[in-house]
DNA sequence: TTGTAAGCGTTATCAC
DNA sequence: GTGATAACGCTTACAA
């Protein structure tokens, strides 16, 4: 068959132009292309510019798609958060973003839910577009998603907790010493009936160890632990409203509320205001997570600061290291990233 | 060349099964394992079940770079926003996720500040990963930009205002409209001496049209602007306190703020708390967002509620049609989602 | 320093 | 309904 009647496969889209047409243009072969442009110090400088030129010219464009698939090395990192519009992810998310972009990384974000069944399909399905790393922030995970990672070897990061298993490297604070940390404090202030207020804890470890943290502190108090101080709740401003008026009208002697989730915090200290329930006269408040909101209301949440930037930047890093320079003695890493209490008014 | 003696180009990474494999696990061709994953009703039951089991098997996960470079298909969106730490955007995001999903696709989600520069800069690179759709929230670009996404053909929708020149499709509200309806609104309620505050209008059409609906509303009510009546800031609670207290001392006859800008609103409520001035008695407050926080707070917020989710949803819908159907009718589109005044207590 | 040939893992195309 | 073959646009490996 001659070449003249041979018809294209297809010219789908206005695709543009390929690597071969900047070489037909800059009047060299394709492979001094894709050298000028992925090595540079490679070429004589003549020949970098002769392609540089040429690149502008046609608007050229490389292909990623080509590019990973000879290679074997792909520029996307997979993150899956619990969910996208939770304003405790997005603070990591701009870590990993600041960090991934300089290497000239994207990164294709993903939401799970607190269902391991669809974290698996998730990770499934970033595997398929082959991405060069896997930020997760569960770390609970099906058999077949450790499978899974384990076979396509991507280096993964564990963000959420400090597991004790970590399916590869890991970089978090721990649940437990935070939430053992903020009641410990309340103990040594004095507070003698502290209730807790915190997420639910199906699949979701973080939530189960910052209980576990709360009670095994109470127990170094010497304070008794009291199911009736113990309030699970959903996420949001009218949760935490609720929660303390639970509190206060099931244990009217409960002198303090820890709450271990999302602004409930604030819900639960408009609630006071509202019922004109002093704080901390009448009841201290504290909070887990340092968002702006706490330090501006009145009075302004005792809280704990956590890592929530350094995280994400700590492992895009990690992860580029692994996917970059290969740095195997990363590999089952577990960076503890600490937190900090910010003793404020509310208790 | 023998096979023999031809060594493996290479062999990175547990890189795992192949098509191939999975063909030769199952005793059929490539091919007919292609068909069973992609296209299973072209296939015999027989075969596809066949296919099924092998893939189980040998835990086969398909290569989406290889797939995509060959059907020049991908099935990766890429979105670009100004913050990924701004609350305003998960909700589209969201909406964008949801509905990409259950099509298989992808979202690569990068961060432009609110530099046309580095959002042509991000443009390139989401091109050269071959996404198949861009979202961007921004409605201001380089030439170069819409050179770039012109040639690259693929379909693009702008979230953030109603452009006057649409790269391709659109899906907002009118900001302008919006900062309009709400100024009007607060005239109809009897204030005579409106101050607005927003954040920065350079580089951002969006709150240059909030400025300009605000101020064709003043005209509409016989007032007079003001410039001391015009605060431009920066985000955040801090920045919603220093506005009030600005407006106040600076012009003492004003009756109300409108601020056109994230949590404003709440700063300069908690300001007025701290000082003692009456919401709305010495000075109404209304908001552009109807985020959870302004109807938690006491006074509650008077607000616009924008149709975020919505944008997401919509947005998605329109750039699978494209992408799936080719539905070409559709380029040049511009939706208008519309917004709604939430009447509460501030204003 | 530059070029040639082969191949990355999949799908379009055409033959059976 | 199934298979053989040639791309997709790039990079590795090797030769010059």
């Amino acid at each position: 068959m001659s070449d003249e009647t041979r018809t294209p496969r297809r010219r789908i889209g206005g695709s543009g132009a390929k690597m071969r047409d900047v070489a037909e243009r800059a009047g060299v072969s394709p492979m001094t292309v894709s050298r000028a442009l992925s090595t540079p110090d490679r070429v004589s400088a003549e020949m970098r510019e002769r392609v540089e030129r040429a690149v502008k010219e046609i608007g050229y464009l490389p292909n990623h798609l080509a590019s990973s698939l000879s290679s074997n090395r792909s520029t996307t990192i997979g993150l899956i958060v619990p969910s996208i519009d939770n304003s405790i992810y997005t603070q990591t998310i701009k870590g990993l973003s600041d960090v991934i972009r300089r290497s000239g990384f994207q990164l294709m974000i993903s939401e799970a839910g607190y269902d391991p069944a669809e974290e698996e399909e998730l990770i499934a399905s970033l595997l398929t577009h082959r991405v060069s790393g896997l930020v997760l922030h569960n770390t609970e995970h099906t058999a077949q998603a450790a499978t899974m990672i384990r076979q396509s070897g991507v280096p993964v990061v564990e963000n959420g907790n400090l597991p004790r298993n970590p399916v590869d490297m890991a970089v978090s604070y721990s649940n437990h010493a935070a939430a053992h940390a903020m009641t410990m404090h309340l103990g040594r202030l004095g507070y003698r009936k502290i209730a807790f207020a915190s997420l639910s804890s199906l699949n979701n470890d973080r939530s189960r160890d910052r209980i576990a943290g709360y009670l095994d502190a109470l127990k170094a108090l010497g304070q008794e632990p009291d199911p009736r101080l113990i309030i699970e709740t959903s996420r949001g401003l009218a949760a935490g409203a609720e929660a303390v008026a639970r509190v206060i009208q099931g244990v009217p002697e409960a002198d303090a509320l820890f709450c271990a989730g999302d602004v409930l915090a604030v819900g639960a200290l408009f609630e006071c205001q509202r019922r004109g329930w002093a704080v901390p006269g009448r009841i201290a408040i504290a909070s887990f997570d340092d968002v702006e909101l706490l330090r501006h209301v009145t009075p302004a949440v005792t809280t704990l600061r956590l890592p929530r930037y350094d995280i994400g930047e700590r492992t895009a890093q990690m992860l580029l290291s692994r996917i970059i320079d290969g740095a195997d003695h990363l590999r089952g890493s577990v960076v503890d990233l600490k937190f900090e209490i910010i003793q404020r008014e509310s208790a």
